[in-house]
DNA sequence: CGGCTTTGACCAGCGC
DNA sequence: GCGCTGGTCAAAGCCG
């Protein structure tokens, strides 16, 4: 299954048409992009959120998807279209396709990782699929409540069950010698395992806001250990507790949590907005690219990467230092608007 | 003392 | 059925 992962997400990094097509379409369809970048990978305590930087956040209503700005809905966005191997594969699609906002265009859908990528293809073709698992499900438990009595063998299925509705995953890579990369939300490991064919452990890290269960899993890459592969897995169902949220910052709605809420920006400070259509919408074809993703902001080198980075908070004024993924997205003049 | 990390154990899914 | 692997739990320890 990770081994999957790791063949796309090396396809990713070598090969830029399917690594764009990937990683914008997963912007574009609205989902986990913003669930897993709105989160700044910067800065300690105190940080913004990506998303922030971006001018977007989940937690802004009236949101809009990727795909409600013509520019990125139509010609911008290549489309990467594959059929799910496999029963489990499209019953993972169906599941996460159930957590896609509503956008007019979502016939091809991907994302960098493959499982997200398993989760997020085929979403016509198995929309059967998902409508007879729903039924299914509806039946367990019109079942359940008929007879309140159950076994300890129909927990365990429960449980089971449960288990296998995995929320819809995101993950991107992050060029860092810092594993843990801050995003604008605290975490809790909850676990390390070593992960097989790989030398490097993968750690389990889960939300510490007490009703959110958002997870994320932060390997290194194999093949290049400099790498740092993300994942996220579920939506945050409270704002950053590190950025501090307008008064009128209402909870996201549930439709909209992985939309691209870019009203938003329009009540942002210039360089926010700018930030924000600069790499959603005219990078936003390389934006999935890794090496673009890598030099975007980096003049250069990877010697870039450690040295300290400082952004410009909402305030303006205030200053922030990062070890994560915004320097590698961000360009110099945003740096210094 | 609270919050976090570490780490061994446990469990479930999957392939053979 | 068995072994492997990924994912999670929970006790112990660490740290501010």
């Amino acid at each position: 299954m990770d081994e999957k992962k790791r063949e796309v997400i090396k396809m990713i990094k070598a090969d830029n048409t399917i690594g764009s097509s990937s990683l914008s379409e997963a912007i574009s369809s609205g989902f986990p992009f913003s669930s897993a970048f709105d989160s700044s990978e910067f800065g300690e305590k105190g940080s913004l959120g990506f998303m922030d930087l971006l001018g977007v956040t989940d937690y802004f209503p009236n949101t809009i998807s990727m795909f409600d700005f013509p520019a990125l809905a139509s010609s911008n966005i290549p489309t990467w279209t594959t059929t799910a191997t496999t029963k489990k594969e499209a019953m993972v699609s169906a599941d996460a396709s159930s957590n896609q906002p509503a956008t007019p265009n979502t016939s091809s859908i991907s994302s960098a990782s493959s499982e997200a990528l398993n989760e997020e293809r085929t979403k016509t073709a198995d929309q059967d699929e998902e409508d007879d698992e729903e039924e299914e499900q509806e039946q367990e438990q019109e079942q359940e409540q008929e007879q309140p009595k159950v076994t300890s063998k129909q927990l365990k299925a429960k449980k089971t069950n449960q288990k296998k509705q995995r929320e819809p995953r995101f993950a991107f890579m992050t060029k860092s010698e810092v594993d843990h990369l801050e995003d604008g939300y605290r975490w809790r490991k909850y676990g390390q395992k070593a992960v097989k064919n790989s030398p490097f452990p993968r750690s389990y890290y889960r939300c510490t806001s007490a009703s959110c269960n958002v997870k994320k899993r932060v390997e290194r890459s194999f093949s290049d250990p400099s790498v740092v592969v993300t994942t996220y897995e579920g939506q945050h169902t409270h704002p950053s507790p590190l950025i501090s949220r307008p008064a009128h910052a209402a909870p996201p709605p549930a439709a909209a949590a992985f939309a691209m809420p870019f009203q938003r920006s329009q009540l942002l400070p210039h360089h926010h907005y700018q930030f924000a259509h600069d790499v959603l919408s005219s990078n936003i074809s390389n934006f999935g690219n890794y090496d673009t993703l890598r030099n975007i902001g980096s003049t250069t080198n990877s010697a870039n990467f450690l040295h300290e980075r400082r952004f410009c908070t909402h305030s303006g004024s205030a200053l922030i230092t990062d070890h994560g993924l915004l320097q590698d997205i961000v360009t110099s003049n945003m740096l210094n608007p």
